[in-house]
DNA sequence: CAATAGCCCTGGTGGC
DNA sequence: TGCCACCAGGGCTATT
């Protein structure tokens, strides 16, 4: 799915057209990414509702309504928020439409329905929406330092690729930024999280971050699915360090990336940077 | 608790 | 061309 860039170009990208609108209508072509409430408790939740503003948190999008209520957007793997101008062709995945007092449409779309649409109060959040209510510190903000990193990755034993993937340790890292992360700091993704010294941390901290924001310049990453929400396809693909590239040479020395397995997800990387073992 | 396997879904791809 | 196993950018839940 979009990580913390994809969502943030979707988030941007839609916000000036979708602020200030009234939602008028809502077709639910697809119910069961509705999560919370019920379906048409949901609608009408949201109906007649003015849209005040969108934001993101880590790879959440929230919708706030003129009655408080706040509708969250995950897009999992294959979710798209689509602003699509009136008249125009609307996504054959479409799940919900919502139309917009200025005649044109929000749709979400998304063919695996793995994503999920809520519906919560600021006071059912926390426990409707556990996600994104623990959610670590984002990348590039002033809570995500050296220090808290350190911090974080002392407790943990397991894996620093899981560890990174967790959204409880830091918000909106996904499988492509943490092998670029891993690859730029030339950390293995095997290695365990409490095993790194201080100038590899340093270094993480610093591939997360240019990672990150690398990834926001660029549109984000599109390999099939991802488009922002205006339809456009990403760049970020183009200045990949080892994802998607097994077999390719690594841009550092040249050496093959190689493909491994690590918990369940595909990961790329480096047999020459990125030892397992220091040297 | 922390770590891990299973599961939710559909469609594109590559091998035979 | 057809069939089919496998894989996919995520994260929740249950289990150990």
């Amino acid at each position: 799915m979009p990580e913390m860039p994809e969502v943030e170009s979707i988030v941007v990208g839609i916000r000036d057209k979708i602020c200030n609108r009234v939602i008028t209508d809502i077709e639910v072509k697809k119910a069961d990414v509705i999560k919370y409430p019920t379906k048409d408790v949901y609608v009408k939740l949201l109906l007649n509702q003015r849209i005040e503003a969108i934001n993101r948190r880590g790879k959440y999008i929230i919708m706030y309504l003129e009655s408080g209520v706040l509708h969250v957007i995950h897009l999992r793997m294959t979710g798209k928020l689509l602003f699509v101008p009136n008249g125009e062709a609307i996504d054959k995945y479409a799940c919900v439409i919502f139309s917009l007092d200025s005649g044109d449409k929000l749709v979400y779309a998304d063919v695996r329905r793995l994503g999920t649409l809520d519906v919560v109060t600021k006071a059912e959040l926390p426990q409707r929406l556990k996600g994104l209510y623990n959610l670590g510190a984002e990348p590039l903000s002033a809570e995500f330092t050296t220090a808290y990193l350190t911090e974080i990755l002392q407790k943990n034993h397991g894996k620093i690729k899981p560890f990174l993937l967790n959204q409880n340790h830091i918000a909106g890292l996904g499988n492509i930024y943490v092998d670029e992360a891993l690859a730029i700091s030339k950390i293995h993704p095997e290695r365990t999280a409490d095993s790194l010294n201080t100038a590899e941390i340093n270094s993480l901290y610093e591939a997360i971050n240019r990672v990150i924001s690398a990834g926001i310049q660029d549109g984000g990453t599109t390999f099939r699915d991802y488009r922002n929400g205006l339809g456009k396809k990403g760049s970020h693909q183009e200045h990949l360090y080892v994802y998607n590239r097994q077999g390719k040479p690594c841009r550092f020395c040249q050496t093959p990336i190689e493909k491994i397995v690590v918990n369940g997800r595909g990961t790329y990387y480096c047999p020459s940077c990125q030892q397992k073992k220091r040297k």
